[in-house]
DNA sequence: GTCTATAGGGGGATAGAC
DNA sequence: GTCTATCCCCCTATAGAC
C-alpha cells in the first residue's frame, strides 16, 4: 500500500475533488468523470488508489469522521478532568459535543462540506455507508451517554438515549440545513460565528435535557 | 389532465410504487424499470402520465406533503380558537407541529415514507427538489413562528427562527433516523406509540424553547 | 390508452501501452 | 505509477405498433 516512493498527491487530489464533488452534487451525481477532471488526473487513477468508487466514498467520509469524533473525545475527557470527579455541567458536554464539528463545519478547509456529506448517509437507503456511521459513531454516543447520564441523575437511561438523540437532531440539522433557516428567516438567520451558534444552540438544548420529564405529556387530542 | 374516462389506476400504481421504491432504494437507485415493474405497469405509462422521472419524483412528494402541512396548521387554528384569544401553550403548539407528521410516519399507509423521502430531499444537494421544500414549507413556518412568538414574547423574532429550527432538527432526526437511535440505544428506545414518542419530544422542545435566552453562554473554551 | 423496441447517452471498471 | 482506449452495463426518453 505505501510501500512505493510515491508522493501521492494524486491520492489527495482525489480524495479533495471528491469531497468537494460529492457534498455539492451528490454521491451518485458526481461521476468518476468529473471528479477526476476537477482533480487534474487520470481517470484509472482512481481504480487504482481505490479499487472502487464505493470505496473512494469510504475513504473521503472516514478522513473526517475519525478526527472530529476523536476531537469530541477528548474535550469531554478534558472537560471531566477539571471537574475532578464531579459531573460535567450538562453546558459543557454540550460544547465538546459540538464545537468540534461547527469548527469543521465552518471551517474554510474540504472539511466544511463534512455536514452535507453525512446527511447523504443518513438519507441513502439500504446504503453500504450505514455500517461507517454506526462503528464510527459508536464509541462517541457511549462516551457521551455515559457523561449526560452522570450529570442528570433523574432521567432513565432510555430518556438520556432518546434526548442525546433529539440533542443531535437539532444539532446535525442545524448545521446541515442552515440554507432552510436563512431562507425561512429571509436571510436574517445565519451561520457565521461559532460562538453565537453554540451559545443559541447550547441554551436550547440544555434546557432541553434538564427538563423534568413528564410521563403525564401525551394527553390525548382532542 | 382529467378529461379522459380513463379509471387511472396505473397511475396510481406508479405512484404508490414509486413512493415505496424511492423510500427504499433512493431516488436514482430506484430506475424506472424497477418501478413499473413492481407496478407491474409497462415502462412507457411513466412518461404517458408524468412526461419524465423528475416530474414524477415531485408527484410522490407533493401527494404528501400538502396533506401534513394542511393538517398541521388546521390543528393549530383549532388551537388558537380554543384558546381564545389568549396565546397557545407551547406544548399544544409542538402537538399540532409534531402529531400529523407522525400519524403519517407511524401509520401503515404509503405516508410512512414520507419522512425518508424528505430526508432525501433535504440532503440532494443542488437539486430541482429544494424549490418544493421552500415553497410547500413557508406557510407552515409563517404560521408556526407567529403562534410561537405570541406565546413566548421574551424572545426577539431571531430567537424564535434559530428556536423553531432545533425543533425541527430535532423531530425531524428523530422520526427519519429513528434506526439510528434503536441501534445506539441496542433496541431499548423505538418509535411505537405515537403518544408516548410525542411526550418526551414535547417536553425537550417545550424545555428548549422557553430557556431563558443566554447572552453569555459562549464563554471562551479552553 | 397501453405496450414494445430502440435510440442515444453516461456510467464504472479494466486491459494494455507508456 | 500513470494514462488511454475500450468494454459492457443500465439508464431515460421516445417513436410507432397495437
Amino acid at each position: 500500500m505505501s510501500l512505493s516512493p510515491s508522493r501521492s498527491d494524486t491520492k489527495l487530489a482525489i480524495l479533495d475533488a471528491a469531497e468537494r464533488l460529492f457534498a455539492t452534487h451528490g454521491f451518485r451525481a458526481a461521476s468518476l468523470r468529473h471528479l477526476t477532471a476537477a482533480a487534474k488526473v487520470n481517470l484509472g487513477a482512481v481504480n487504482y488508489h481505490f479499487s472502487t468508487k464505493d470505496e473512494l466514498v469510504l475513504a473521503v467520509l472516514r478522513r473526517r469522521i475519525q478526527p472530529v469524533n476523536e476531537q469530541r473525545i477528548a474535550m469531554l475527557t478534558r472537560f471531566e478532568k477539571e471537574a475532578g470527579g464531579r459531573p460535567v455541567a450538562v453546558e459543557k458536554i454540550l460544547e465538546a459535543l459540538f464545537r468540534p464539528a461547527l469548527q469543521l463545519a465552518l471551517g474554510r478547509s474540504g472539511g466544511r462540506y463534512f455536514v452535507r456529506l453525512i446527511a447523504q448517509c443518513l438519507a441513502e437507503p439500504d446504503s453500504y455507508l450505514q455500517p461507517l456511521i454506526y462503528e464510527e459513531f459508536a464509541e462517541r454516543n457511549r462516551r457521551f451517554h455515559a457523561a449526560l447520564a452522570r450529570t442528570l441523575p433523574h432521567l432513565s437511561n432510555e430518556e438520556v438515549h432518546w434526548r442525546l438523540h433529539f440533542v443531535q437532531g437539532a444539532f446535525f440539522h442545524t448545521v446541515s440545513n442552515a440554507s432552510v433557516l436563512k431562507l425561512s428567516s429571509k436571510g436574517r438567520c445565519q451561520l457565521v460565528s461559532i460562538d453565537s451558534v453554540l451559545g443559541k444552540i447550547i441554551t436550547f438544548c440544555a434546557a432541553g435535557l434538564q427538563a423534568r420529564s413528564a410521563k403525564k405529556e401525551g394527553e390525548k387530542c382532542k
